[in-house]
DNA sequence: GTGAATGCAAAACCTTTGCAACTGG
DNA sequence: CCAGTTGCAAAGGTTTTGCATTCAC
């Protein structure tokens, strides 16, 4: 039986994909920042640490074609820059307007998120994006010392 | 007593924002094209033929002052251009992935629109942002042909 | 009258593209 | 071997910015 305990490079084996090292690398990095989801910018400064030779272009395709082949998300709030997420669940973000920070939030069990909502009648809902926004708690608590003063 | 019932253009009056003939044009065109939920660039088309001498920054700029002072709202989906909705209701978006019309999409009557979800317990939730994709109810009954074959 | 808004053009920003060289299966 | 991928640089589309001029209050 193969392991599937510590290994926190896993190869990729998608459907046909041809694995390159640019990929894996791209694919790891996403991994490794997972908690800070990553625009592409930042996962090129990663990579490029792992690999000089890769090239900004090169991270842009590999990030689509890995979201192309469901392996990782692509996150989108505002105009910002498309963020990268390698929970592959279905999951909204919650995005902290004071440190930016990016928080996944998942559905309490059973439930479906379109479930408030009056959909058009006869229309096939294929994807939901949820994206929040607020105060994470750690900014929450600190808000009282906040400048209530008019500038 | 005031009339509100035919004015398609009713006058701007929003709280200490100096009305300009440019902000009321951006407004109206808003406005008008509410069901297409129009881009920066097609307000700027409509507006233009309203007010030839009007400049795209202007455009811009209005409909951000717009979006500040809570006249319109500012609709993001993927990183497409945004798009601007006079709709001031909370409601989501239903975009068609084949026509690429917009559908507004309200709430069921008392519903919570975060409901669903496991908010970061201690987080402070100001806004959601709720995009759908699927196909619309026109675009779905004309499916029946699309070809299923493999490519 | 005066601070704020406009118009213009140039810049910024993220992302995509064209193409020759390279490479994984 | 050879279609698919890379790296580079240049282009693309959307949005912002700097600044002199104009305007609403």
């Amino acid at each position: 039986m193969r392991a599937n305990s510590t290994e926190d490079t896993k190869t990729l084996e998608l459907g046909g994909l041809r694995m390159t090292k640019q990929r894996q690398v791209v694919y790891d990095v996403v991994q490794e920042l997972a908690v800070e989801h990553p625009t592409a910018s930042a996962v090129y400064a990663r990579a490029k640490e792992k690999m000089p030779s890769i090239s900004l272009a090169t991270v842009y395709n590999c990030l689509e074609t890995l979201t192309d082949a469901r392996a990782i998300t692509q996150v989108n709030i505002d105009r910002e820059a498309s963020r990268f997420c390698p929970n592959l669940q279905p999951h909204a973000h919650f995005f902290c307007a004071k440190c930016d920070s990016v928080f996944d939030v998942t559905l309490h069990d059973e439930a479906d998120a379109s479930e408030p909502w009056n959909l058009p009648s006869g229309s096939k809902l294929d994807e939901m994006n949820v994206a929040m926004r607020g105060l994470c708690p750690d900014c929450r608590t600190q808000t009282d010392y906040e400048p209530a003063l008019p500038d």
